[in-house]
DNA sequence: TTGCTTATACGAAAAACTTCGTACTAACTT
DNA sequence: AAGTTAGTACGAAGTTTTTCGTATAAGCAA
């Protein structure tokens, strides 16, 4: 039952609260085919990764159903945060500009990701100053 | 014996890389003083990681002198690159605009790094245009 | 009803990661 | 030479994470 929460997701668990994230919620069966598309991964793999989660408080679940509807229980955004304070921590000295140094120019950036980006730089200079 | 390399570091190793690039090079000694400041680990900890990254291929072992000396066989960006993509893949639903977003509102970032990554962006968009 | 399909529950094996103890050895020190 | 110090080697215990098999039950179809 409801544990504490706010500790790093592991790799796993990250990925299903990815596909969460984007379908907003979802059951075993449509997680694990998002999940296990060319990879060869289990059902109950993934169900019991999710009654985990769910005991961890990291997904909700609805049981009203038959099949239980799962949804992320943390927006993706806190989520985010948490791991890129921890990569940066870890890996990158703690310099965030050196993160997204390496961001640009280990992706493909499309021009309009990096027009987006200026606007955030703006957005953020306007706040801060 | 050497295996293959360009999997993820583990997040032990990957505090010890920090070390090692950091330093260029050292010995588990050195490598340990760094590690174990406040922290309650042991010397022979350390030793046997370094040994598994050697084996691993994940840093180079100099035995000429009595005391190995460790360094990181592959350069920070590259990893950093490999993390980031994991990460952007992940958790980003593949947008590293949004994880520089991110990145920017989840740290205190200061104007001298703000302006470093507009350098960057007027460089990347120099070259890619 | 009987059988088939599709669910969850859950124990537990398997794999990956971390930590350390003990054995051994080389190099100093006295 | 004998003892002490500082190092590597490595097995293996401890821990966490991942994976799956088997049991069971609900619902549907004939």
């Amino acid at each position: 039952m409801g544990r504490k929460q706010s500790r790093r997701p592991t790799a796993a668990e990250l990925e299903i609260l990815g596909v969460l994230w984007e379908l907003g919620s979802g059951t075993v069966r449509e997680v694990h085919g998002r999940l296990a598309h060319g990879r060869d991964l289990g059902y109950t793999t993934v169900l019991k990764l999710l009654q985990i989660m769910a005991d961890k408080g990291l997904v909700r679940r609805d049981e009203s159903e038959r099949a239980h509807v799962y949804s992320a229980r943390i927006p993706a955004e806190q989520t985010q945060r948490l791991l890129i304070g921890d990569l940066v921590d870890r890996a990158f000295g703690g310099s965030a500009a050196r993160l997204v140094q390496q961001a640009l120019s280990s992706r493909r950036t499309t021009a309009e990701e990096i027009s987006r980006i200026r606007q955030y730089l703006d957005e953020w200079e306007g706040k801060s100053k």
